[in-house]
DNA sequence: AGCACGCCGACT
DNA sequence: GTCGGCGTGCTC
C-alpha cells in the first residue's frame, strides 16, 4: 500500500487534542515519516509553520485532494520524550482498540486547564493618572476593547489572562498593541504545586539495613538479567520478605547512571507505608501522584519531571506516562491488581503498557507480587519474563495457620447463619485474650449467582464454565455465550431445596456478630463508610488505636495494612468470589484469600485464619490453605487452556450499548455475521452475543461478544477492520462500541 | 494559538 | 472612500 497522506496533530503541548489534519507526504519524505515523528507543517491561512506530531499514515485522502498541504520537513531533532510518548499512544490504540485522539489523551497531559492556574497576569503599567488620560482618549475614540481593559485594571490592577479573554472578551492583539504602547504589562508566570509539603520532606535514610542472601541473590539475578539485555524481571516474594529493599537497590543503580524511575503502586492511601519508605531513603528526588489529582496538577508535576527537578515518581496507573528524558526502570508493585487496567477508554493494561514502553526507550521493568497474577507466571514460564522468588519472611515471622469450615456441614446441624460453630468459638478465644479479629467479606465481582447451600453446586454455564448469573425475568445467563435456562426450584445434585443466591452484606455480618458477641465493640468498613475524604484513615487508625475489637470489611481490609494485635482472620464467604461470572474468578479468589490470610499475626502474636466455604475441595481454596502459589497455578492455567482463556489463548471483548434494545440486537447481529466473513484462521471462535452482567445501565441496553484466538494479531487484525466496518455503516451511529482486549 | 475576513465608525 | 479596531471562525 502506497501510503502517501499522514494523519497529524498539532502542536500537542497548547493546542487542543481534539483533532488531526490530513497532510501529504512528498517524495523526497517518503520512509522519513511514521507514527511519531515530529514534522513542520504549513498551518493556517498564512502558511506559517508550525511542528506537529505525525499519529497514523494513509493511503487515501479524507479532503479535496487539492485542499491538502504539503508535509515541509521532518524535525531534526527528531526523537523526544513526546515522540516516544505518542508512538506508545500509538500502540496502545494498536493493541486495545479506541480513536488514536483517546490514546493520546490517555499518555499526554492535557493542558488546557492549565491557563487558569498559571500562565499570564495582566498588569497596570501607568499609575491611575496616566491610565484616566488614556481611557479619556480610548472613550473618544470609541475603542470598546481597550476601554473596558483599562476600566476594569483601574478598579484591580492585577487580572488573570482567564478573566481577560473569557469574560472581558479582550483578542489577544488587543493585549498585544496596549503592551506595545506601555499601558500594560504582561507577566508570565509559573506556579508548580508540588504535592509534598516542605514538613513531609524527611530526613534521608542512609544506612541500608544490610539485604539478606535471598534478597542479594535475587538482585544479583535481576542484575545478571539487565546485563544479558533484559526482559521483565517478576519478583514472586511472599508478604515480608522485603522486596522493596530489592527495589531499592536497583533504583540506586539506575540513578547512579543518570536515569530516572517510575515507580507504579495500586492505591496510594492503601500502600502509604511503602510511600514513606521511598521518601526517607531518597528524599525529594521523590514526587508522588495520586489518582485524585487535577490533570493541571499532575500536568505541574509533569513539568518538574521535565525540569529534572526528580528523578523518582511514584503513582498510579497515570504514572506510566511520566514523559521522563531519560527512563531506566519501570517497578510494578502488587503487579497483580485489578486497578492496574484502566476501566475507561482506551482499556490498557499497566504492566503490558510498561513493558512497551520500556521496548521503546530501552528501560527495564520490574514486576513484584505475593500472589502474581496468572498472566505474569504464565509469561515467565514461557520465558518472556524472568522469576525471582524470595520465600522467607524476615524476622522469622510465621505464617498463620488457616483452616477452613465447610459450610454444608454447618446447615447439617443446623446453624444457618453466616458465622460457622468454629469461627464463632474462635471469635470468642481472641476477644477473651484481648486481641483483635478481622472479617473479611468479598462482595466485589459477586454477580448473584445460585448455588445450593446443602451440597455447595453452583448452577454454570455448560459451554463457558463460567456461572449463571439471576435475572430479574427469573431465568439464568451466561454472560459470556447469552446460554439461558430457567430459574430452580431445588438442586439437581442433591434436590435439596436451600438453593438460592448468596445474600449477605457486611451490614448482615455485623448484626450477627453483634447478637453473638453483644460486649464486643465493633467497626465496619465498606464503601458506605469510608465515604468521605479520610473515611479509610479515620476506621483504620481507630482499629489500630484499639478503639474496636472487631473490624468487619470488604476487599479493602485485605490489603496493605499491618495491625499488629489482629490474630484472626474470618472470610465469611470465600465462594462470593470464585463464582463470579467471569473467568478470573478463581485466580481473584487465591490471591484475596492470601492476602486475608496474611493480615493474621503481623506482631508478636502467632495468628490464624478461618475460611467459610461450601467448596473446601476447591483448587483455590485448597492452595490458598497451604499458601501454595504453584498448586494454585498448574490447575488454574490448565482450565484456562481447556477453555481457551488468556493467557493461553486470547481474548477480545466487543462491548456494545444503545438505548434501543432492538437496534443493539441487530447490531450484534451484524458484527457477528462480519466477523465469520472476514475470519482467516479456523481456531477463531466466536462467543455470544450475550447480555452483560450489568444488562441494562441509566436505560443503556448492554451486550457483549466475545472472539478467541491463540493468535494476537488475527484478534488486532479483526479489530481494526471491525472498527472500520461499524464507522462507515450509518447503522451502527447511535450505538456504542467499545474493546476490552484480553482483560 | 494566530491569522484572515468582514463589519463598522472615524477621519481625510 | 479608506483606515484601523473589533469580533468571528477556521486551520488539512
Amino acid at each position: 500500500m502506497n501510503e502517501r497522506y499522514a494523519d497529524i496533530i498539532v502542536d500537542i503541548t497548547h493546542e487542543k487534542l481534539d483533532r488531526t489534519f490530513q497532510y501529504q507526504i512528498p517524495p523526497e519524505l517518503e520512509g522519513r515519516v511514521q507514527a511519531g515523528t515530529r514534522v513542520k507543517i504549513p498551518f493556517g491561512g498564512g502558511n506559517r509553520i508550525i511542528d506537529g506530531y505525525v499519529i497514523g499514515l494513509g493511503s487515501r485522502p479524507k479532503y479535496e485532494p487539492a485542499k491538502i498541504k504539503k508535509i515541509a520537513a521532518v524535525a531534526e531533532d527528531g526523537i523526544t520524550v513526546e515522540t516516544r510518548l505518542i508512538t506508545l499512544a500509538a500502540w496502545i490504540r494498536e493493541t486495545y482498540g479506541s480513536t488514536m485522539i483517546q490514546a493520546l489523551k490517555t499518555v499526554v497531559p492535557v493542558k488546557d486547564k492549565k491557563k487558569a492556574k498559571s500562565g499570564r497576569r495582566i498588569l497596570l503599567n501607568v499609575d491611575q493618572l496616566q491610565a484616566a488620560s488614556w481611557l479619556e482618549q480610548f472613550r473618544r475614540r470609541k475603542y470598546k476593547a481597550k476601554i473596558r481593559l483599562l476600566e476594569a485594571l483601574v478598579e484591580r490592577p492585577e487580572l488573570t489572562d482567564e478573566y481577560v479573554s473569557k469574560e472581558l472578551k479582550i483578542p489577544g492583539e488587543t493585549l498585544k498593541s496596549l503592551a506595545e504602547q506601555g499601558i500594560i504589562r504582561l507577566e508570565q508566570f509559573t506556579v508548580y504545586r508540588n504535592p509534598i509539603g516542605e514538613s513531609d520532606v524527611l530526613v534521608q535514610e542512609k544506612e541500608a539495613p544490610g539485604l539478606t542472601a535471598e534478597q542479594k541473590e535475587v538482585l544479583d539475578g535481576i542484575l545478571r538479567e539487565w546485563e544479558a539485555g533484559g526482559r521483565p524481571c517478576l519478583i514472586q516474594g511472599i508478604t515480608g520478605s522485603g522486596k522493596t529493599l530489592v527495589y531499592m537497590e536497583l533504583i540506586e543503580k539506575v540513578l547512579l547512571e543518570g536515569r530516572q524511575v517510575i515507580i507504579l503502586i495500586p492505591e496510594i492511601a492503601l500502600t502509604w507505608q511503602t510511600v514513606q519508605r521511598f521518601y526517607r531513603k531518597f528524599g525529594s528526588l521523590v514526587t508522588v501522584l495520586n489518582s485524585k489529582m487535577s490533570p493541571a496538577e499532575r500536568y505541574d508535576q509533569f513539568e518538574r519531571v521535565k525540569q529534572g527537578e526528580v528523578q523518582i515518581v511514584i503513582g498510579p496507573r497515570s504514572a506510566l506516562f511520566t514523559p521522563f528524558p531519560r527512563l531506566g526502570l519501570i517497578v510494578i508493585d502488587e503487579e497483580h491488581e485489578n486497578s492496574y487496567r484502566s476501566e475507561g477508554t482506551p482499556r490498557y493494561h499497566a504492566r503490558e503498557t510498561a513493558i512497551a514502553r520500556g521496548k521503546l526507550e530501552g528501560a527495564h521493568v520490574v514486576l513484584g507480587s505475593a500472589t502474581p497474577s496468572v498472566d505474569a507466571y504464565y509469561r515467565c514460564r514461557q520465558g518472556s519474563y524472568a522469576l525471582f522468588q524470595m520465600k522467607s519472611r524476615y524476622g522469622g515471622a510465621v505464617l498463620p495457620k488457616v483452616y477452613p469450615v465447610d459450610m454444608r456441614e454447618e446447615l447439617k446441624k443446623g446453624n444457618r447463619t453466616v458465622l460457622s460453630g468454629p469461627l464463632q468459638e474462635a471469635i470468642g478465644l481472641r476477644l477473651r485474650a484481648g486481641e483483635q479479629v478481622m472479617l473479611f467479606l468479598n462482595r466485589r465481582g459477586y454477580a448473584g449467582f445460585i448455588s445450593c447451600r446443602a451440597c455447595g453446586h453452583v448452577v454454570k454455564c455448560p459451554h463457558c464454565d463460567v456461572s449463571l448469573t439471576y435475572h430479574n425475568n427469573g431465568r439464568l445467563i451466561c454472560h459470556y455465550c447469552g446460554f439461558e435456562r430457567e430459574q430452580l426450584t431445588s438442586c439437581p445434585e442433591c434436590g435439596s431445596p436451600y438453593i438460592g443466591g448468596f445474600r449477605a452484606g457486611t451490614q448482615q455480618v455485623e448484626q450477627v456478630v453483634r447478637k453473638f458477641f453483644p460486649e464486643a465493640r465493633t467497626l465496619r468498613m465498606d464503601a458506605d463508610t469510608t465515604r468521605g475524604k479520610d473515611g479509610y484513615e479515620r476506621i483504620l487508625k481507630a482499629f489500630s488505636g484499639g478503639e474496636a475489637d472487631i473490624l468487619i470489611g470488604t476487599q479493602m481490609i485485605v490489603k496493605g495494612h499491618d495491625f499488629p494485635k489482629v490474630t484472626l482472620v474470618g472470610v465469611i464467604a470465600a465462594d462470593v468470589s470464585l463464582f463470579a461470572s467471569d473467568y478470573r474468578a478463581a485466580e481473584r479468589t487465591y490471591q484475596l484469600l492470601v492476602q486475608a490470610v496474611g493480615r493474621a499475626g503481623r506482631g508478636e502474636l502467632p495468628g490464624e485464619a478461618v475460611i467459610q466455604t461450601y467448596h473446601p475441595e476447591h483448587y483455590s481454596i485448597q492452595a490458598a490453605l497451604s499458601q501454595d502459589y504453584e498448586a494454585f497455578y498448574e490447575e488454574e492455567i490448565g482450565s484456562r487452556e481447556l477453555m481457551g482463556y488468556p493467557p493461553v489463548s486470547n481474548l477480545l471483548a466487543v462491548h456494545a450499548s444503545c438505548d434501543r434494545e432492538d437496534t443493539l440486537q441487530n447490531a450484534m447481529e451484524y458484527i457477528r455475521r462480519y466477523l465469520i466473513r472476514i475470519r482467516r484462521r479456523n481456531d477463531l471462535q466466536l462467543v455470544g452475543p450475550a447480555p452483560e452482567s450489568v444488562a441494562k445501565v441509566q436505560d443503556y441496553y448492554r451486550e457483549v461478544l466475545y472472539l478467541k484466538s491463540g493468535e494476537e494479531q488475527e484478534l488486532i487484525r479483526m479489530r481494526e477492520l471491525l472498527e472500520r466496518y461499524i464507522e462507515i455503516n450509518r447503522g451502527f451511529a447511535s450505538v456504542h462500541i467499545q474493546f476490552d482486549f484480553n482483560a
